[in-house]
RNA sequence: GCGCCUGUAGCUCAGCUGGAUAGAGUGUUUGGCUACGAACCAAAAGGUCGGGGGUUCGAAUCCCUCCAGGCGCGCCA
C-alpha cells in the first residue's frame, strides 16, 4: 500500500472509533474522504491529513477534531503531532528501510499496477496521411501515444497500438499527379505546377526511384508505398512501433465502407437532401448532420472513418483511445454520434485532443502546412537527437500549446532538462562502479584501496540489508528522507500518469527524483568509512538508479551510463 | 455567434478531485570543486494566480460573468 493510502486509512479508521465512542456526532463516513499529502514546510512533519472537512458535519473546531482522532490512532512506526486541523506525520526509519526493500524485490517490476484490470485498449494515433513526411507536430502524437502505450502496458492494461493510413481520396490522387510531374521534370520536360500539388523537394528521390525500377505500380501505388515507408522508417527510429497499420483503402476493398453506411440506413439515421446522403448526427449531440455520399456519388472521409471504428470495435477492444490534434475537435460528436447509430457505445471511445505545436522562427510562430518548406520531424530528430526530442515533446501537458524554438533546440540542445535527469542516472551508474574500483588520494597521493570487492558489492545488493540510513548531519539526513520518500512517490506518479493518460507526469517526477538526487549527492557522500551508513547508502543510489531506468523506459528515452 | 483549449515570477511551465507562507526550470546577482561526475549544489531577487462577482471556516483550484490569445465550426482530409 503506498503510504499516502495508509495515513489516510489510518485517520478514517480513527474516525470512525471516535464516532463510536460518540466522541464525534453527525458525521457521514461516506461523504467524508481524507487527503493526505506532503506538507510544504516539512518541520511539521513528512505527511499531513487535513481534518477541517468533519467540520461541517461534527459542528466542532477543526483542532479538536483533530486531537480526537489523533487520541484514536496508536503510533507504530511514526510520531504524531497536531498543528491547527492538521494532523502531522512524522515517519521513523524503519518506514524507509521498507520502501527500499520493496524496491529491491520487485526491481524492474517496482510500480507495475494492475490498474487496468487487463482491459484490451486500442490506442491510435499519428495516422498521417501519406503524401508528405512527418512535420513536427506528428513528433508530439508519436511521442505520447508511444510514451501512454508503455504507461498503459505497466498499469495492467492490454494495451494494441494502430496507425490508420489515410490512403484514399483525392489527396492521393493529387500525390499521384505530383510524382507524375517530377518524373517528367527529371526526364527534361518543363511542366506546371497547379497550387493544390505536393511540391516538397522530398518526391525528387522517389521521382528518381520510380524512373530506376517502378515495378510496373501505379504513379499512386509506387508514392503511397514510398511515403509510407520512408514514415515507418522514421516512426522505428523514434521509438514508437506500431502493432497495426491500417489501409483505409482496404476498407473499401472489402466492401466495409458499404456494410456500414447500409447499416446506418438501416436504423433509419441516412436521408438524401441536394443530391447528397447525410448522417443525422443531430439526433445525439452533433450540432449539425453530415455528409456521407457527395452528390458525386463519392464518400466522406468520414464514412470510412466510421467503418474503421466499427472494425475496431468488432475486433473485441473494450476501449478505443484516440489520439487528434485540437483542430479535430468539431469532430468528436460525429463520431460518438456514428458509433451510437450503429449500436455500439461510444463511451467506449476517448478521444486525447491535444493542442497543436507552433513553430517559433526568428521569434515568430509560423503556421504548418505541408506544401511548403518546413522543418521536419527527420531534421529535427538528426539535429537535436530522439531523447531530446521526445523529451521535449512529452514534458508538458497536452493541453497546452507546444512553442517549439527550433533554433533554441538546434543551438541549445544541452539546456534540454532531459540531460539533467539522464547526468543523475549516470552519476548513480559512475558511484557504482567506483564501489569496486580503486581510489586516488590526493592528501596522501596515493592509491587506496576499493570501497568494497566486487564479491562484497554482489552480496549487498542481494540481500539489501539497510542498517544505517541516518548520521549526525542534519542536511545528510533530511536529503536521505527526501530522496527515498520521492522514490515511493514513483507509485502514484505512474498511476496518475495512467489514469489521467499523461505521460508529461513521468518527466515531471524524473525532473523531481534527479533533483533529490543531486541534492541527496551534495550532502551525503557515498562511499564513507562508516561501513554500515556507506553500504546503505549504495543501496540507495542503486534503488534510485532502478526507479530512474524505469521512468525512462515508460517515456523510450534513454538512460545512459556515461555521459 | 457557437464549441474546445489556454491565461500563474522577465521567459517556459507545474499546482486545478478546494487546505498551512502559491512552486520549479530558465534568465539576473552571489557563493561552493584537493574524496564517489561542477552537465551539479546552495543563497538572493522576482507574484494584483487575466479582471469582477459568488459559494464557505478556507478559492490559483468550484460556479457565474467579462476580457485576451489559440484552434475548429466544408458535399476537405
Amino acid at each position: 500500500m503506498k503510504i499516502k493510502e495508509f495515513f489516510e486509512k489510518t485517520v478514517k479508521d480513527a474516525l470512525t472509533e471516535a464516532s463510536k465512542k460518540n466522541k464525534i456526532n453527525g458525521i457521514n463516513e461516506n461523504e467524508i474522504n481524507f487527503v493526505c499529502e506532503i506538507p510544504k514546510n516539512t518541520n511539521f512533519g513528512d505527511f499531513a491529513v487535513n481534518v477541517s472537512c468533519v467540520s461541517r458535519y461534527a459542528k466542532m473546531s477543526p483542532p479538536q477534531i483533530a486531537n480526537i482522532i489523533k487520541d484514536e490512532i496508536n503510533p507504530d512506526g511514526f510520531e504524531i503531532n497536531v498543528a491547527g486541523g492538521f494532523i502531522n506525520f512524522k515517519l521513523f526509519e524503519k518506514f524507509l528501510v521498507d520502501i527500499l526493500d520493496e524496491i529491491f524485490e520487485k526491481k524492474e517490476n517496482y510500480a507495475k499496477s494492475n490498474l487496468g484490470n487487463s482491459k484490451k485498449v486500442n490506442i491510435e494515433y499519428v495516422s498521417a496521411n501519406p503524401t508528405g513526411p512527418f512535420h513536427i507536430g506528428h513528433g508530439r502524437w508519436a511521442a505520447i501515444g508511444s510514451s501512454l502505450a508503455e504507461i498503459l502496458k505497466y498499469t495492467g492494461y492490454d494495451v494494441f497500438q494502430e496507425f490508420y493510413i489515410n490512403d484514399a481520396g483525392a489527396q492521393i490522387k493529387r500525390l499521384a499527379k505530383s510524382l507524375e510531374l517530377r518524373v517528367r521534370e527529371l526526364k527534361g520536360e518543363t511542366v506546371e505546377w497547379e497550387d493544390d500539388l505536393y511540391k516538397g523537394e522530398y518526391l525528387i528521390p522517389c521521382a528518381k526511384k520510380y524512373i530506376e525500377d517502378n515495378n510496373g505500380l501505379s504513379y499512386a501505388e509506387f508514392a503511397k508505398q514510398y511515403m509510407l515507408n520512408l514514415q515507418k522508417e522514421l516512426l522505428n527510429k523514434f521509438r514508437t512501433n506500431f502493432d497495426l497499420f491500417f489501409s483505409e483503402t482496404s476498407l473499401y476493398n472489402n466492401n466495409e465502407v458499404e456494410k456500414c453506411t447500409k447499416m446506418l440506413q438501416n436504423a433509419g439515421k441516412l436521408y438524401e437532401k441536394d443530391g447528397a446522403i447525410w448522417f443525422k448526427s443531430t439526433d445525439y449531440t452533433d450540432s449539425q448532420d453530415r455528409v456521407l455520399k457527395k452528390s458525386d456519388g463519392t464518400n466522406t472521409y468520414l464514412t470510412a472513418d466510421i467503418a474503421y471504428h466499427k472494425n475496431k470495435l468488432d475486433r473485441g477492444f473494450d476501449l478505443l483511445i484516440n489520439i487528434w490534434g485540437a483542430d479535430h475537435h468539431g469532430y468528436i460528436p460525429r463520431m460518438k454520434a456514428a458509433i451510437d447509430a450503429l449500436g455500439y457505445d461510444s463511451n467506449k471511445l476517448e478521444v486525447l485532443l491535444g493542442q497543436l505545436v507552433n513553430i517559433i522562427e526568428n521569434g515568430e510562430a509560423v503556421r504548418m502546412g505541408k506544401r511548403k518548406k518546413m522543418v521536419t520531424l527527420d531534421e529535427l530528430v538528426c539535429e537535436v537527437g530522439v531523447d531530446a526530442t521526445r523529451y521535449w515533446m512529452l514534458m508538458r501537458s497536452i493541453d497546452t500549446t507546444l512553442d517549439f524554438d527550433v533554433e533554441l533546440a538546434k543551438t541549445k540542445s544541452d539546456q534540454n532538462p532531459v540531460f539533467y535527469a539522464q547526468y543523475a542516472y549516470a552519476r548513480c551508474s559512475s558511484i557504482l562502479r567506483k564501489a569496486t574500483e580503486k581510489r586516488f588520494d590526493v592528501e596522501t597521493k596515493t592509491e587506496i584501496q576499493p570501497f568494497m570487492s566486487e564479491d562484497e558489492y554482489l552480496k549487498l545488493i542481494d540481500e539489501h540489508n539497510v542498517e544505517k540510513l541516518y548520521c549526525a548531519d542534519e542536511k545528510a539526513d533530511e536529503s536521505t528522507k527526501r530522496l527515498i520518500l520521492k522514490l515511493e512517490d514513483f507509485k502514484s506518479q505512474v498511476e496518475a500518469a495512467s489514469k489521467f493518460r499523461a505521460p508529461y507526469l513521468i518527466c515531471k517526477y524524473l525532473q523531481e527524483l534527479a533533483f533529490d538526487l543531486h541534492h541527496f549527492y551534495n550532502y551525503a557522500h557515498v562511499l564513507v568509512d562508516d561501513k554500515k551508513l556507506g553500504n546503505s547508502r549504495l543501496l540507495i543510489i542503486y534503488a534510485v538508479r532502478i526507479v530512474l531506468k524505469k521512468a525512462f523506459d515508460l517515456i523510450k528515452v534513454d538512460a545512459p551510463e556515461k555521459m
